[in-house]
DNA sequence: AGTATAAGCGGACAATGATCCACTTGTCAA
DNA sequence: TTGACAAGTGGATCATTGTCCGCTTATACT
């Protein structure tokens, strides 16, 4: 998940190494053209055959690289979450007394922020019909490490307040309703700010005795 | 919302009046080949093209009476969802010395029954494209009707154990774990039984004292 | 029965997602 | 520098979704 163009260990050296120079060009292009059109026209309505053109490229040449403008997208905002789980991680670190209910909602105040600052770019991500097939959808390296995230939080929960709740489950359902479909809607539609959707998450999955 | 080849009232006679006859024979070709086609592939792997062609009329045709697969599932099942409410109904009449909770538990039972016997085609109707806009989405008749329930159920529950949750909000959620890609993705990616799914979704969303 | 008219038709066509194969080019070893 | 070869290219092509317009047909009225 680290930018190809950031060279941090010798795996990722070798890594650049094997791509071609026309390629890494031409890849750079596609991402610049696509970075170009979405702020330009919104994720949504730019198209495949649009970004080749901008960038120069065939359209086989785009599909070769990216098979659907979700991994195109994912590519944009990877180095957005690795910022992302650092800021977590700091958060965790800075406020480790605090009760597992209070970091959950830390977690989730951090990711609903990320979430806002790139709406459409996760959108491109989660609507994409390659990244959408029945299988395989909600499997993506970013919702495998939040879940994994949620349901330590989850079962430390269940210790500390003496409860048998199914972690896993709660942090899919958490993880659902966070989704691009999801959030819209209870923004757009039922017309909730980003502080209430927190506060209404919370409300559910956070035992108050 | 009921079969237009069903005579219930005085608005459903002049309705079908309304429809030419070949226009109606048309419809009832492509319900037909829709049916056999979907049984015979799946829902998913069908084309409109297909169904038009199956069923003997032009795309123009199909997509004048369809505008998508969606349309034609939910036009396909839309029986089947008056038998749902009707027995809805029914469980509720009958239990009505039970609690709210009971009664949740109850409704969501049927629910996930009726989602089981007709996976598929529910499916065909929330993952198409026409039904599937960001705005859009998530509000069919369907929809509507089991929010509305879950929403008095959710209210009644408030005041019989004096608390103060949103239920709108909460409705909005266990209607989105019910969802197809989130139910599969529970079903076939975690393998729970729809069993297990109505016991997680009642100890998420009732309170337990 | 004849006529007017609006509903309805189909298929050519466009847009988009996506594939694949003959050709090109970059890289590395000799 | 040259040659081999594998990585990479683009665009023709295909499948699907979806539109629209000139033509057809059903229906109601006289």
């Amino acid at each position: 998940m680290l930018g190809s163009d950031e060279i941090v260990n010798g795996s990722e050296i070798s890594q650049i190494r094997l791509e071609r120079r026309d390629a890494a060009e031409n890849r750079q292009r596609i991402l610049y053209a696509a970075l170009k059109l979405f702020e330009q026209y919104g994720v949504e309505q730019v198209s495949m055959n649009q970004i080749a053109n901008e960038a120069l490229v065939g359209p086989g040449t785009l599909y070769r690289r990216y098979r659907s403008k979700g991994e195109l997208c994912m590519d944009l905002i990877k180095d957005n979450i690795v910022q992302l789980f650092d800021d977590i991680e700091t958060y965790l670190r800075d406020n480790c007394s605090f009760t597992p209910s209070q970091r959950l909602k830390g977690i989730l105040n951090l990711f609903i922020r990320f979430r806002e600052r790139k709406a459409q770019l996760i959108t491109g991500v989660e609507e994409s019909s390659s990244t959408n097939s029945l299988k395989s959808r909600m499997r993506s390296p970013l919702y495998d490490e939040l879940h994994q995230l949620l349901v330590e939080l989850f079962d430390e929960m269940n210790a500390t307040e003496r409860t048998n709740f199914n972690s896993v489950f709660r942090a899919d359902i958490l993880l659902t309703a966070l989704r691009s479909d999801s959030y819209l809607f209870q923004k757009d539609v039922r017309n909730y700010s980003p502080e209430m959707i927190l506060e209404q998450l919370c409300a559910l999955f956070i035992l108050h005795k």
